[in-house]
DNA sequence: CTTAAATATTTCGAATTCGAAACATGTTGA
DNA sequence: TCAACATGTTTCGAATTCGAAATATTTAAG
């Protein structure tokens, strides 16, 4: 296969598959009245702790002005807590409630078993290099990204 | 690294690279006014020629609902044309105009050259390793949304 | 100290996407 | 034939995400 069509080979694979794996996410977290990034906001909390909202956007690969609405969501329902930060008042952080924090516990389990499930097919070794070749071309997307 | 840690360090991973392989990709498109589904949506027809609306959406990994939006703007902006399938009434076939087609053949090689670009730290066989593995956790993942 | 620049958060309006329902057409089987 | 069912498209309202602007606070420079 020449150059410019394994490149049009691996972004279309790339996209389909990568569909797939987030529909199948999905499809788990949803049973849990959650969406994907209200799942993954829960997550950087729950093995972080406390974070202040814009290092959470940072983690999630969202705009700030995106996570105003989770975060409202969260709150309302009673996960997450907003607290002022004492050093630095333009900060406000955010960290789950004790609810919040026995839910997650309780849904997480099942999460990691539908990774496991999807990944399952390949063997660990083959799992260490996906993770090798997906960190090359994502640091070189990024350094593209940054550059432009 | 065990296989829990394995399967969130590879969700993590692909997500990351993921995100900046398409925000490389938005950020070529972007330049000739157009975004990612538009672009993929132009793509398609460019290569398979005149095609019913839902097998685009198939194509794209898009609800039907969606591509209504995305052909009405493509038309508006005479990219594209709606055509009555003769065969079977409930069918609309889409296709590049004719300044669809010279547009996008003006606009396709410098896409091509950022995948080119963003892969480009990877061997050939490591690329060919890369789909496969893609393709099977896809494989895999698909499996499981179907079956749920 | 005061002004200018940088950073964090929120508000606001717009764009995109979805699912469900409506509608049109085609197919199947009694 | 015709009544169900299946399929393709559009309409509609809702959810999510973004970017730009507004606001608040901190930091840096003079």
């Amino acid at each position: 296969m020449e150059r410019d069509e394994r490149s049009l080979k691996l972004m279309t694979v790339l996209m389909r598959a990568f569909h797939s794996l987030e529909q199948a996410v999905k499809a788990d977290i949803e049973r849990y009245g959650l969406n994907t990034t209200e799942f993954g906001t829960l997550e950087v909390l729950y093995h972080k702790g406390e974070l202040p909202i814009q290092m959470v956007c940072d983690k999630m690969l969202m705009a700030n002005s995106s996570m105003t609405y989770v975060v409202d969501k969260l709150e309302k329902r009673g996960l997450i807590g907003r607290k002022r930060d004492r050093e630095d008042g333009r900060v406000t952080l955010i960290g789950l409630t004790e609810e919040g924090r026995q839910f997650f516990a309780s849904i997480f389990p099942t999460h990691v078993e539908t990774l496991n499930n999807v990944f399952k097919d390949l063997t660990a070794q083959q799992q260490t290099k996906l993770i090798a070749f997906a960190k090359r071309f994502g640091y070189q997307a990024k350094k593209m990204v940054d550059e432009s």
